[in-house]
DNA sequence: GCTGACTGCCTACCT
DNA sequence: ACAGGTAGGCAGTCAGCG
């Protein structure tokens, strides 16, 4: 009487029932509609670790003998903890929710070392004990249920889903919405300022905006939830609307009585892990979250984050500030515009969903975390997930996370540039060297010798430098995964190039691509971040030592067949491009050092200056690749950088300083005569804290202050976009925030003398060129 | 009271 | 809220200065 039922899986949450757990997986058919399947009774256990000097019999019969309540058996297991086999007690409860209280008094038991895995919660542990996935395909024998409480068919599951791989792509319901709520002075607050307009963007390409009517906003409330109930996404994106949005929908809800019901099982939103607002039966996605792992958008803004992915749907829309709200809802004639601003807003966000969508999956398939948690997530914490996946699968015990102190050590090496230009520069990189050493040298938790452990010289490596020794047998944990992370990449690769580019698998591939070497790249950092469950100092200080010491080695043969090196970065040389030496020198890397070092470009001519981690490359195309210098910085005004830039290209392209330091002079006479508009003279910088804890003033932060005076609120991590204005008094006392700035207010001497000027200077003087030559009155020859 | 040398705070960047 | 290495601006302090 069962049914087969094909699925793919969006999201899990648990449902408390009489103090026993249901597991409940949201998920769409083969045909896409959207199926809750429930698990009901799913019991809940933990790990119970013996003394060395007792045995997993005896706390067995410990635990048995105490009467611990919500007890309901116990079983003797083999497990691995840092790669020693060991005997624990298994400890089942049927009441999930008492698990943490039962933990803590088996913990307390005199034979117990520790207990390990309570902290890992019903939910998450279903999908890992099972191999279920999120965003892949499983199958199910179902039974139909009868249940009322939620809209979408059920069925009840009496065991658990299995993994049934397949490429298909749902066809999954997106809605993208924004919102705009307009303060009296400054920012929108909750309490007293109802949402003025919501605009909605779907997958059917419909745009609707529900506009506040009335005197609060409790019909437009009611409305979008009818469309939202109506249009039953599988997947609703916001910018912002983790930390924004849904917060104020949810006090405004609160304000006025409402009870939402936008989940797909009655209810509103709520918190939940790594700060992501959970939808149940929906995935919640913050475009926002992704643009935070883009570095290379400066202000996070999501008109930025659009134009980076070359979304266009603010093309016809003049832009409208957030501090120019209230004043556009204020007058009719021009709130139609700001309705379609908002529409456009929403639209931009759906695109940039669908764009990314295929990442987000991949990740979450990676990981195994729902792909709303996953976006949300510090890198540290996909890592945690990975590993937690793969330490199950090879029957290794999941430590938990522990506060740890932090001690320093030392990382990389980075070589003293040799200033000047330089033609025909080779640039050769390790690939993904930290990875490949952990591997080599089988650095992990459980292959590190310590003191107590005897264990034959031959069968150890040891790091000089840190003085760690690690068993050269058997493969670590760090290592296996590293190896299988590496592995996955070259299959992922060689099938690619099999594909059609356009094809579905092909932009799938790639995106999983992207997602394992996130995972794999950040495993070395992960190893030293107190915060890992596998960290261990010892195993990120090797690898940075080894590094250390591979990339001498590279130099040091350099430097012997005569290859001349002008800079070097922890895992990359810049050498000149004599191919023949660089051959050799890819023979040595491989054949001695095990490792593999790549030519990853050629400039025809570079610029480095006396600074480390600063200097600019030409390429044969062309193109220019600017590195470290304020060009690149976020924190300096437009019109700085736009200088800088322009000197970079005349000086690589010319090799001489004529032709940049006439541009210079050029910017600084429109400068003076005013016709650089303020939006280049803008500088941002990111408050990474409340005013109020700053112990010395700076100019965002005075900035901030005037903003905050202006009744707006900041969130935390907030860019303040400041001008600097004429007048007397320190700096800091001239920053003045953009929002509250005019144009005849600028001091554009300052731009001159402490933007402009310097980053122009940091170049030409390299030639020679003194940073007076740059004044238009000092032009020579004219 | 101003100048210059120096230190510390702070932010953003590189691999 | 993955690691350490690095640059550089500005504030602030203090010595020197008739």
């Amino acid at each position: 009487m069962t049914q087969k039922l094909e699925f793919y899986l969006l999201d899990v949450n648990t449902e408390t029932i009489d103090h026993s757990t249901e597991i409940r997986l949201w998920v769409v058919n083969r045909k896409g509609k959207p199926v809750l399947l429930r698990h009901p009774r799913v019991p809940a256990h933990f790990y119970a670790m013996p003394k060395p000097s007792s045995t997993a019999e005896s706390v067995a019969s410990s635990i048995a003998g105490t009467k611990i309540a919500g007890v309901s058996k116990t079983e003797i297991v083999e497990k691995r903890f840092f790669g020693k086999p060991v005997q624990v007690v298994k400890v089942v409860s049927d009441q999930p929710e008492l698990v943490s209280k039962i933990a803590h008094a088996v913990g307390e038991l005199k034979n117990v070392e520790r207990t390990v895995e309570d902290d890992i919660r019903v939910g998450p542990r279903y999908l890992i004990e099972n191999g279920l996935v999120p965003c892949a395909w499983h199958v199910a024998e179902t039974i139909p249920s009868s249940a009322k409480e939620v809209a979408i068919d059920v069925f009840e599951l009496e065991k658990p889903p299995t993994l049934n791989e397949s490429a298909e792509v749902p066809n999954l319901k997106m809605l993208a919405f924004s919102v705009i709520a307009v303060g009296a002075k400054g920012s929108a607050r909750p309490e007293h300022d109802p949402i003025a307009i919501l605009s909605a963007a779907t997958s059917d390409e419909k745009t609707h905006s529900f506009v506040r009517e009335g005197k609060d906003d409790s019909e437009l409330l009611a409305k979008f939830q009818d469309f939202v109930r109506e249009f039953d996404p599988d997947i609703i994106v916001g910018y912002t609307n983790n930390r924004l949005d849904w917060p104020y929908i949810i006090k405004r809800a609160e304000k006025l009585g409402f009870k939402l019901n936008l989940d797909r099982s009655g209810s509103g939103p709520h918190p939940s892990m790594y700060g992501h607002m959970s939808i149940a039966g929906r995935v919640n996605l913050d475009i926002y979250d992704l643009a935070s792992d883009m570095i290379e958008i400066k202000v996070k803004t999501l008109e930025n984050t659009a134009e980076f992915f070359g979304v266009t749907e603010f093309g016809k829309n003049e832009p409208i500030e957030e501090h120019e709200y209230q004043d556009y809802w204020a007058h009719e004639s021009r709130r139609t515009k700001l309705i379609a601003w908002n529409e456009a807003r929403a639209r931009a966000t759906l695109r940039l969903a669908e764009l990314n969508l295929p990442f987000v999956t991949q990740l979450a398939a990676l990981t195994g975390m729902p792909p709303d948690q996953v976006l949300t997530a510090a890198v540290g914490f996909r890592v945690d997930w990975y590993l937690i996946r793969q330490a199950h699968r090879v029957g290794e015990l999941v430590p938990k996370r522990l506060d740890q102190p932090y001690f320093p050590y030392r990382g990389a090496i980075v070589l003293e540039p040799r200033t000047g230009l330089h033609d025909n520069v080779a640039v050769l990189d390790f690939a993904s060297m930290y990875p490949n050493i952990m591997i080599l040298r089988n650095l992990s938790p459980e292959t590190i010798v310590r003191g107590k452990d005897s264990v034959a010289a031959k069968d150890v490596f040891e790091v000089k430098e840190t003085k760690a020794k690690f068993r050269k047998k058997p493969e670590g944990f760090y290592a296996a995964v590293l190896r299988g992370l590496i592995e996955e990449r070259v299959r992922i690769r060689e099938q690619v190039e099999r594909l059609d580019q356009k094809s579905l698998e092909y932009r799938i591939l790639r995106e999983r691509e992207k997602a394992v070497k996130v995972i794999t790249n950040a495993c070395y950092g992960y190893a030293g971040w107190t915060g890992a469950r596998w960290y261990v100092r010892e195993v990120a200080e090797s690898a940075a030592a080894l590094g250390r010491g591979t990339i001498n080695e590279v130099i040091a043969f350099a430097r012997k067949i005569g290859l001349t090196v002008i800079y070097g970065d922890t895992d990359s040389i810049f050498v000149e491009n004599a191919p023949a030496k660089i051959d050799r020198l890819l023979k040595m890397v491989e054949k001695e050092l095990e490792l593999e070092i790549k030519g990853d470009k050629v400039y025809t001519r570079t610029l480095f200056t006396e600074a480390k981690k600063r200097y600019a490359g030409l390429l044969p195309d062309g193109r220019l690749d600017i590195v470290g210098l304020e060009v690149v910085r976020g924190d300096w005004a437009e019109v700085a950088k736009n200088a800088q830039e322009a000197v970079i290209r005349f000086v690589l392209e010319d090799k001489s300083p004529d032709r940049a330091a006439h541009h210079v002079r050029r910017t600084i006479a429109d400068l003076r005569a005013g016709r650089i508009p303020l939006r280049d003279l803008v500088i941002w910088k990111t408050l990474t804290k409340p005013v109020e804890e700053y112990k010395v003033h700076a100019p965002h932060v005075e900035a901030a202050k005037k903003l905050l005076k202006a009744g707006w609120e900041l969130t935390s991590d907030e860019k303040i976009g400041y001008v600097i204005t004429k007048g007397k008094g320190k700096l800091y006392e001239k920053a003045k925030p953009l929002a509250l700035v005019g144009a005849k207010e600028v001091d554009v001497e300052y731009y001159e003398t402490n933007q402009v000027l310097p980053a122009s200077a940091r170049i030409l003087e390299l030639l020679g060129v003194k940073e007076r030559e740059l004044l238009p009155e000092n032009a020579k020859g004219a």
